[in-house]
DNA sequence: AGCCTCTAGCTAATCGCATTAGCTTCCTTG
DNA sequence: CAAGGAAGCTAATGCGATTAGCTAGAGGCT
């Protein structure tokens, strides 16, 4: 094999890394390169562009989150799975939200998308952990958006420096998903009313 | 003879027209200028940079959306108000989700920034409409940002096709408001147990 | 060992924006 | 009716992404 110095791979990982420094906005190929000790242009022999530099992040940052929130469910059920889930999520999205952000602005390039089977991961974690709450079929897809929705939004709105006021970003978060499991206890006995 | 007098404000309003159709991320000087019959520089006459045009349709689209929100809650109360208001705003972003996506990309530029009354009046509203609930004071902040929360991540997911199974999105939408409503009448009496 | 090939890297262009400089025109105002 | 300034325009600059074409050194082959 040729010097196998740099690799798509191990360059996404490093462009990953810069992303969750500088903001996902302030990725540039020449930043990059010079993390890399290259030059620019060099970074287009692991890479087709830009583009595609940044839907590697989204892979890596959806697999990494996919892992991360599986193994905190893991042996878990109820309550306890959702807070263990929730809070991976969060705190993978405080470590690393460029690649979060990365992910987010991210679309499926086509059917054969790894992007795609990343995702899916991810919310299949999400739907084992709501079976444990035995809801009805029918409204396992809504509680699933809805779960998806705070998740996503607490954790977009954190990053983003949404919550000002002085109050404990922490307890607030808590109190989350303590309503969220109330919730859906109840829901698991009445349906929601309609 | 100039033909029609363009002023900031104007150029402002067809940038957040031009956002909302072709996406944030493809805003440019030269296809807004091009969609005002005026040459790329001369929009420098009105607005001294793109990150300022930004932001200008973040300010325009926060008072949009807290007009919106407020004249829906209006005369409302309770799980009504909630209903309203939540409609409001995601319908709002569904019409202008280039103006939703400037909104959230913007960061106050300062102390005196009209960015931050415009989304004061935002969480005003929000904060009335929940003291309808005659919550825990305590617990306000924490419901305040669970309801920003849901409600900012289910706009996002939407507005990036995040929802893809084929279950209807107005009926999760429906189901999340009842949620959120009888999770916060539930808080009315007891509090969320910690 | 000597040679061949293959490719990461490099330098030198190109290209597409955003932004600046400097000039012109024409409405507005005194 | 002259002066001033605002709003446009063309030309030029600059920066970041991308492409073209060249070079060298690591493996592999004989």
């Amino acid at each position: 094999m040729p010097k196998a110095r740099l690799t798509p791979a191990s360059v996404t990982e490093a462009a990953a890394a810069l992303v969750d420094e500088v903001g996902f906005d302030n990725l540039s190929m020449g930043l990059l390169a010079e993390r890399l000790g290259i030059k620019t242009p060099s970074l287009y022999k692991h890479v087709t562009s830009q583009a595609d530099l940044a839907h590697r992040i989204a892979i890596l940052a959806m697999t990494e989150a996919g892992d991360t929130i599986r193994d905190a469910i893991q042996g878990r059920s109820g309550g306890d799975a959702l807070a263990a889930g929730a809070q991976a999520m969060r705190a993978y999205v405080r470590e690393h939200p460029g690649r979060y952000t990365a992910a987010n602005a991210t679309r499926p390039t086509g059917p054969d998308d790894p992007f795609i089977p990343a995702s899916e991961r991810v919310l299949a974690s999400w739907a084992a952990m709501l079976s444990g709450y035995g809801l009805d079929p029918g409204q396992e897809i809504h509680a699933m958006r809805t779960l998806r929705s705070v998740l996503h939004g607490f954790a977009t709105l954190e990053a983003a420096g949404g919550f000002q006021i002085d109050a404990s970003v922490d307890d607030s978060f808590d109190w989350l998903i303590k309503f969220i499991d109330q919730g859906l206890r109840v829901g698991a006995n009445s349906a929601v009313a309609r």
